[in-house]
DNA sequence: ACAAACTACCTATCTATATAGTGAGTGGCA
DNA sequence: TGCCACTCACTATATAGATAGGTAGTTTGT
């Protein structure tokens, strides 16, 4: 259900199209709640019969037109309530966790491969995560900009921090997976090693 | 899919019913990859129709009987296969990430509590992972135990040490998340502090 | 004038996961 | 003898999510 909050928390910043959203989607509330568009698309049109946006048709072109959704009160009211909600816990299911577990019945080439490629992966979305931390640092955020235009200027530190809290616990495990992964690395060559050259 | 490999990876250790499988899970593969038994037992009925285990009824009592699976030579080629193909990437979807980025909607006494129930739960999960750590330090861990017997002694340090270094690895995000939800509650003291008096 | 890339909005299908409930047999103990 | 907790093995239903494809209009570059 947290998809139907992650696409109210998006357009609370300004009113957008099916097309917009999923675009900046991944720009921004994607690092925490990742969807593609055939998700999205179905669960806009669920929330407008639920009352919690509405839409208007914009113009696009000669003939064609576009659909624009903005939170309804409804909506704002559905945020809010979920905000005060408990946080759900998600269950671990982690299939680097659950491998590495196992390695033993893995070639050393193979576990060495996977390791590597583990580690490559958090450390681009670690990068990635950082440069986007940095343009809350500096307000230049787009979808944080135009959230910010809401708020009285009293108010715009305490929404910048919490979005970079909210940053600082993701990029807190993107590190640990890295430094977890070059460990394993080193693990490997040391329990593996003399049987890659055998 | 991971859920296959999983149950593979337990059912190595030693055959079993599917209530054991269920009641083994919880409390080792579990911690990397949770299942409740509703789909536990379907998945041992595909898996033996896809000939990756084989089931032996067992009497049980005087008129019961229950059903031992038995990972086959097929199952086993699979498990490896597995574990030598790359991981698979989970995207990003956490809840508690996702609400923290927009704190600033919430009422600061549920902004606390949140945090505060996010905290205790994985300090309780950090205790456990740990307790369960040390049992597989002292090879007490029942599960570990049985699968030793398969190997010659001189691997024991082996599997050992990869089990130890996946359990690091869960040990390692529950301290993060630890340290984060209490970075945190200060943060919501000082955002919110003056508010919750007026 | 035409192609390519992009905007816009989906649909279809399959599998995974959550949540709840069913029902029969067993072993112990009061 | 009756009851209860536990063992065993599911089923049923609903939603979430992954993956792939489709169609029509628009803008931009050559």
């Amino acid at each position: 259900m947290s998809l139907r909050f992650a696409l109210l928390a998006l357009l609370t910043s300004r009113p957008m199209t099916g097309y917009d959203v999923s675009k900046h989607f991944s720009q921004s509330v994607a690092h925490v709640w990742h969807a593609p568009d055939s998700q999205i698309y179905p669960e806009l049109n669920r929330m407008e019969r639920d009352g919690l946006l509405e839409s208007a048709v914009v113009p696009w072109g000669k003939k064609g037109t576009k659909k624009e959704y903005a939170v309804t009160e409804a909506g704002v009211q559905a945020f809010r309530e979920w905000m005060d909600s408990p946080i759900e816990i998600r269950r671990q299911r982690e299939p680097a966790y659950l491998k590495a577990a196992y390695l033993e019945w893995a070639e050393p080439g193979a576990a060495h491969a996977e390791l590597e490629q583990f580690r490559d992966y958090w450390t681009e979305h670690l990068a990635m995560l950082e440069a986007t931390r940095a343009t809350l640092v500096d307000r230049s955020h787009p979808t944080l900009a135009r959230r910010l235009e809401h708020y009285d200027a009293s108010q715009w530190d305490r929404i910048v921090r919490y979005k970079i809290f909210a940053y600082d616990g993701l990029i807190d495990q993107a590190r640990a997976a890295v430094a977890w992964a070059e460990r394993g690395l080193l693990l490997v060559d040391e329990l593996e090693g003399s049987t890659v050259e055998s």
